[in-house]
DNA sequence: ACCTCTCCTTGATTTGCGTCAACCTGCCAA
DNA sequence: TTGGCAGGTTGACGCAAATCAAGGAGAGGT
């Protein structure tokens, strides 16, 4: 998997390209996704882009009337405060929709930047909302409905923890997104620096680096590079309760 | 305003009424309003419910087809986890939409708890999407994905700030929704106590309290009751920044 | 080979805020 | 009148996590 992304890396396209993935319809749905999601990356206009790692997806302001559906790799989305200052708003991976919320003013609320090698399908608005399809609006409510959910269950995972138990919520999290969408929830890729999730939960890197090594000790998760296993979920899940 | 407040608490009625408000629509729609919200709030069905301080509109879990709008008053949002413990996720104020989480999952996401005496309109959803209404979908995408955006905001206030910077932001986002509903931006009603808004912002009530005292002493806000009045937008804005 | 840069880790020190405790006020009921 | 209760304020103290500091590992460039 790492090998894949490595030798990726070393294309320099920004440009779309024809994807190979999204020639066949079968193969661009990973299996397990829900069903709304299913519905709308079918309505993936098969002009996926390549982006290289550490590339710009959209802009912050920047004049936007599509959605980005997340067909390999993973984004970070954040902002620049005003004294320049990142602060990351949320992670996407695969099966993701990105750019939701710029849907009501037009324009892009945050940057959008890959942390890989990853495949994005652009979905016009346009043609989303003038096509045949009557229940696109109805998928696209539900998924932001879904998405809004999300976000209130990471404002709990924020407020009134303390830092172990963020990290801890946060691995967990990203293992259901694992699960929902047909991969390993016990072992994944993190594409994220501590660096990365250390802004996103609002603690030190420091602070990340140590829970990491003492959830290690305790044999609860592992680390090689950058693929974590989680060993013992019980015991996890215990710590966020 | 207090004293009007006052007398509805005593009046008893959980049932639905005809809404004097609500009989004439244009004094329904608060001055101000963003065209989105107008529209959507037109589409009350003429059946407010006037709900007493500390109701609940709906709980969690519970199966819910219709959005709330909020006509007058403000309701709070919050889960109960597994310790028992009550967690706020958002307030709502007048020309709210509540219940737009539980749009996915056809059942409510969190507690929906009146503040004070309140009037909400219910909007069965099967109504609003199947009636001859083609923009309403459009239109609650809209809502949806400014609320998305909204929990982004709150999110970026919540992380990696201190706890002065969270109040004063609470305070200016508070101050902001009523200027954008035509209400005076500088002077308004605080419907919630302080615990909660301890609880909304993770902080503990003392650490809300001693800030308060704080910025009064330095001149830059003003409470007398529930009253709150902003002095000095300006120093207020630069504490956050 | 060497340097640089990014990312990660670990230790020592400091500090912001939570916790505990006490007290005041206003409201309601008996 | 008294007592109970919820909400708010203030002070003293302790701790979890930020900050400061240093060093190691790996990747890429010259």
């Amino acid at each position: 998997m790492n090998q894949i992304n490595n030798s990726a890396d070393e294309m320099t396209m920004r440009t779309p390209i024809q994807c190979s993935q999204c020639s066949m319809q079968s193969i661009c749905v990973p299996a397990g996704l829900v069903p709304t999601d299913v519905e709308i990356l079918d309505k993936c206009s098969r002009e996926p882009h390549l982006f290289n790692k550490r590339n710009i997806v959209f802009s912050e302001g920047q004049k936007l009337n599509s959605v980005f559906a997340i067909k390999s790799g993973s984004v970070k989305c954040y902002t620049i405060d005003s004294n320049g200052k990142q602060q990351i708003t949320s992670f996407h991976m695969v099966g993701d929709i990105v750019g939701l919320e710029s849907l009501a003013s037009g324009s892009a609320a945050t940057y959008c930047e890959t942390m890989e090698t990853s495949m994005l399908c652009e979905l016009k608005l346009s043609k989303l909302f003038a096509q045949e399809l009557p229940k696109v609006e109805s998928n696209l409510l539900q998924l932001m409905s879904r998405r809004l959910a999300n976000c209130s269950k990471h404002y709990l995972n924020i407020v009134n923890t303390s830092a172990e138990q963020k990290v801890v919520a946060f691995l967990l999290s990203i293992s259901t997104h694992m699960h929902q969408h047909g991969l390993s929830r016990s072992e994944y890729r993190l594409p994220m620096t501590r660096t990365d999730i250390a802004n996103y939960l609002g603690l030190a890197v420091e602070t990340v680096s140590r829970i990491f090594t003492a959830l290690k000790e305790q044999q609860l998760i592992n680390t090689e590079q950058s693929i974590l296993t989680i060993n013992d979920f019980t015991a996890l899940e215990s710590r966020v309760a």
